[in-house]
DNA sequence: ATGGGGGCCTGCCGGC
DNA sequence: TGCCGGCAGGCCCCCA
């Protein structure tokens, strides 16, 4: 599911529930997501108390007065719902258990945070907090495309010399960290770049343009609250609403949207996954 | 070393 | 109505 712009609404949406409150009591209900849940992770989470929410690529992590820190993935369908908390003039009342509730935390504030995932493609993981940046899932990270180490010279450097289509490259986690499929191929449409034009051979001035592309399309679809399609939700259950601003992503067989053009949004499968963009624009 | 494909799961949708 | 194939926002791991 969720790409960067998803899992930073989800870690916004945990604060008015987590930020500060004693978790109460942990409910693990089942072992595993795609790997087995850490030793006594019920026990661990029970009584400690949550310094803070941050976020890192797709994971967000909850640093907790234990010392130690809860790292989060959601995987393709992984939803956090927080309910019996006033959030502005929202009050969400707790909702009935449903299948897939795989870990309910109960905050000293009477909120509830539950996470659900049909697909179990999601993790959990706790470590002292000195070691999340050594974590096997985080350590071969690249940057974060909103921060500060991450630019045009950055991403010339690392298109340099790589023989293999702009669309892998950009969905490589080690060079880009929190695109996925959706925003690589809106931004790939916003640069006029197809997806299959391998990265070590755009020139100097098209691969300029990308980084703040990227940066435009990321922060759009935060502002929107991210990107609705079949399991995203945010915290209090609302759609985000990106989805509408799609150009190409599943827009096969409309018309381009630029007035300029004539082409018709095309679907391809590359490494596996699906690609949308404009033949005719997008070179 | 790097890139591609399989696999992990469940749910949903379209076609027959 | 029911069954089946195909597809899905991610990412690890194995193989060439």
């Amino acid at each position: 599911m969720p790409e960067l712009p998803e899992v930073e609404t989800v870690r916004r949406g945990l604060e008015p529930a987590m930020q500060d409150q004693l978790i109460k009591r942990a409910d693990v209900n089942r072992p595993d997501l795609r790997w087995p849940f850490p030793p006594n992770m019920a026990a661990r989470l029970t009584g400690a108390r949550v310094r803070g929410l941050r976020r890192r690529s797709k994971y967000i992590l909850v640093d907790l007065d234990s010392d130690e820190t809860l790292i989060i993935h959601l995987g393709m369908s992984g939803r956090m719902l927080v309910s019996g908390v006033q959030i502005g003039q929202f009050y969400q009342k707790h909702p009935a258990p449903e299948k897939h509730d795989h870990v309910v935390l109960h905050m000293g504030n009477d909120a509830r945070v539950t996470f659900n995932d049909a697909r179990r493609f999601g993790a959990m993981d706790l470590v002292p907090t000195t070691q999340v940046e050594a974590h096997k899932l985080l350590v071969g990270l690249g940057p974060e495309p909103l921060g500060n180490s991450f630019d045009e010279t950055y991403l010339a450097t690392a298109f340099l010399g790589k023989n293999s289509p702009i669309k892998s490259v950009l969905l490589d986690q080690k060079l880009i960290a929190g695109l996925g499929n959706i925003y690589v191929c809106e931004v790939l449409f916003r640069a006029k770049i197809s997806p299959m034009r391998k990265a070590g051979n755009l020139s100097k001035a098209r691969v300029g343009k990308i980084a703040p592309i990227i940066r435009e399309v990321l922060e759009e679809a935060i502002m929107a609250g991210g990107s609705s399609l079949k399991d995203y939700r945010q915290t209090g259950g609302e759609l985000g609403y990106f989805q509408h601003s799609f150009k190409v992503y599943g827009q096969e067989g409309q018309p381009c949207c630029l007035a300029s053009c004539t082409g018709v949004v095309a679907r391809v499968t590359q490494a596996g996954r699906s690609s949308f963009y404009c033949p005719t624009c997008q070179t």
